[in-house]
DNA sequence: GTCTATAAATTGATAGAC
DNA sequence: GTCTATCAATTTATAGAC
């Protein structure tokens, strides 16, 4: 018997349910399509989770905290700063590769979905602005970085991850000539691209 | 008699949709909420435009062409290369900002609606990429600039215009504790942010 | 051109057998 | 826990009166 078989059914329907709403929006699902996603009947899905807005509220709050990277962890430590910025842009260019459809995915539901869910569950993902922002403000005081806002720096540097893959679809048939393998080719360098963009901006 | 009431019924609706599809999106949208902003019958709308499908394409073509600014335009110039970006920053930013669902609605929809329209639409928008890369190349050459990737530049230029706008929400609630106002003052630093970040980029 | 009425299909959700 | 059958509501689209 291998491991797989021992997932559980409600285990198997947010696996699915996190596939379909992730790629067809929350107006968009279908709760038969995740039925046949996950290989059961459809009942079940209201068995386990009562309605579709609960479904999708498991499933918003797991793609939440795959989009919202943990900055107050990394930027906490006394390391040096340039570092820091090199290994999150790294590792959150890395996160959307793995994860390409939650970007948009969290923007657009977040966007339309003005409830009061949505703000509870972006705040209560517990992202520490502070700890970052004293990182940022103690590097400028030593005299390690230039006079920098540390808000538009982060704004700044999540736009330059997070953009190429949202828009991918347009760059991709305007600038590549739809060419996949290029495109694939362009995402490569562009971690290189936005730390020495970054680094420039913020160093004296 | 106001020049308003001379507005046919036609142009009634598409209004109507632009503000229904843009603020739900394709799948959250429904034909009565379009007839109910237009203030007149749902039958009317299927008597103009035969499906919800085509009323969609006719809102996203128009959706598109203010999304996708008319860089070929901007940047066939003789102008100082570093005149040019900032007037296309700024002016972009007024366009969004005039605009603010659009690049999400506009990034959503090419996302999850993989049809040969979606794609078409972005080919006949006509955007000249060569007349571009063309100009940075020259400046590249002439020793004005750089040695600077074009398709990284204007990935660069227009991630950093865009995404305050698509994460909004986002953003105002972790860094400026939903403050609204004080959103706005940081929307309205952010030409000359984005303006200086990408000229010190190019610049030798 | 604009309306009412209604068809036809879809979809979220529940009841009840096993 | 899982399935079948079905309800009730929604929604796109059309027919036909005026």
């Amino acid at each position: 018997m291998t491991k797989t078989d021992k997932i559980s059914t409600e285990e198997k329907i947010l696996d699915a349910a996190k596939k379909v709403f992730v790629e067809k929006g929350k107006a968009g699902t279908r709760m038969q399509e995740i039925a046949d996603e996950a290989g059961i009947n459809k009942s079940l899905l209201h068995y386990y989770y009562r309605s579709k807005e609960k479904l999708f509220s498991a499933v918003f709050k797991f793609a939440f905290k795959k989009f919202a990277p943990g900055i107050e962890n990394v930027f906490e430590s006394d390391k040096d700063i340039f570092e820091v910025i090199e290994i999150f842009i790294h590792s959150y260019i890395d996160l959307i590769r793995k994860n390409p459809f939650i970007p948009t995915f969290v923007l657009n539901e977040i966007n339309k979905n003005k409830t009061s869910f949505i703000t509870e569950t972006i705040k209560e993902a517990g992202i520490n602005a502070e700890k970052y922002i004293e990182f940022v403000y103690k590097n400028i005081e030593n005299g390690i970085i230039k006079e920098t806002d540390p808000r538009q720096l982060i704004v700044n540097i999540i736009s330059l991850c997070i953009f190429p893959f949202a828009g991918r679809p347009v760059i991709q048939i305007i600038a590549f000539d739809n060419n996949k393998e290029e495109y694939e080719r362009f995402l490569d360098t562009r971690k290189k691209e936005v730390t020495e963009l970054i680094i420039n901006s913020i160093k004296k």
